[in-house]
DNA sequence: ATATTATTCAAGTCATCGCTTGAGTGATGT
DNA sequence: ACATCACTCAAGCGATGACTTGAATAATAT
């Protein structure tokens, strides 16, 4: 009855596999990625009922990619460690060289322009002390309160032509958002660009820069 | 009609890791990992039908972790590019450090021995150089002859016993197989221990170290 | 104790997956 | 043309998956 060890082995590769193989649990660990956060919030910032998030966080954890806790009533989600946040940006990564169909998506993205390499986190570092860059963070407010790279201003997707002319025209914008998943990164950078500044993206989102221990500012 | 590109991309993303599901498909991808191969070839190693390994990968193309083409009568799968092999292998780690019942089996292998741990590609590169290790290949004489390690010897994991009297018992001993899912490796680690044999694992396999440009003997 | 809040469990439905079987297609050799 | 070989396609199956709904726990507050 006991298969083979090998067999085992490949079962359990495949069950962690499998963890990352539907659209709500990415994007559960795309929240989870922000920070921990119990049911009810993760439920409500991915849209999917109390429940259905329940059972697929039940999911992520069996296959060890995210870890809980009881606080109070609440059960509180986080990422099991780094290599989760490596995982994710890595299948992204695949998918982004081998699909066509993602090529397609973010050149519609990018909407004509055509969008320079981002910036690495180490460059954005070294540009902040030298205070020549302007930081823009495209999450929604709650996210950006909970831990945000210092002197990045907090802006919406649907503000940025209203604050724009607040944007100085010659220092460069570094844009980020959430992590492996961002897109709304790739949306204003268009936008900036359409309107003549000099923008580029951050390569990765708040995760990576904390995961990286770099500063992060709270509230 | 069209859905959000957020939710296009990450449709795209889950594609990519269902296609890592299945230990069917770890499996085909562990052979193809060890050189390109018709489908018959992959179909016989993996002893999965002929109908049912092309279906597989089919599924592996789709997701952008393998390319084909056509030569006369077969057709060749092959990795698409190393960035396949990591994802193997990133699941793995990510396996091995959260998952209870694979450290079960990893722990099964070593059969009581306290295996130590692997040696890196780059120390195996050293230590060759200075001529001061043994190597052992132990995959079958077909994936041995299709390339390997410069000095490695090619021996089957049933014939350990009759070839320790062979092995010096003062130089250590590096055991090395297919790659991120190697297994032999642990095994055989674990007898020429038990033997009284220093030896430790590769970190890694054939299709790593090929990977990293290091020399490859065929034949 | 009872109510409230946060989460999980259980049952049911519809879709998809993995595998098998048998037919179909494409390139090569006689 | 015909046979052969290597692979793919199509149909069918039992099993598993994703989601919904409504009930069951678990911890706190009244």
């Amino acid at each position: 009855m006991s298969i083979s060890p090998k067999a085992a082995l490949l079962e359990e590769y495949a069950v962690v596999a499998h963890a990352l193989s539907a659209p709500a649990r990415l994007m559960l660990l795309e929240q989870i990625a922000q920070g921990e956060r119990g049911v009810e919030a993760l439920a409500d910032k991915t849209g999917l009922t109390v429940a259905n998030a329940s059972q697929h966080l039940q999911a992520l954890r069996r296959a060890g990619l995210v870890t809980s806790r009881r606080e109070g009533k609440s059960v509180i989600y986080r990422l099991s460690d780094a290599k989760t946040l490596a995982l994710m940006d890595l299948i992204r990564v695949v998918a982004e060289r081998n699909l066509a169909q993602v090529d397609r998506i973010l050149r519609g993205l990018a909407d004509g322009t055509d969008a320079p390499e981002p910036v690495s986190r180490g460059e954005l570092a070294q540009r902040m002390s030298e205070g020549s860059v302007n930081i823009l963070d495209v999450r929604p407010a709650d996210e950006f309160a909970m831990g945000h790279i210092p002197g990045a201003r907090n802006v919406m997707l649907g503000d940025i032509d209203r604050i724009a002319p607040t944007l100085s025209p010659r220092t460069e914008i570094i844009v980020y958002c959430r992590g492996p998943y961002c897109i709304y990164a790739h949306q204003v950078v268009a936008v900036l660009l359409k309107l003549g500044f000099n923008a580029r993206r951050l390569d990765g989102g708040l995760p990576e820069w904390r995961e990286e221990g770099r500063r992060v500012l709270a509230s």
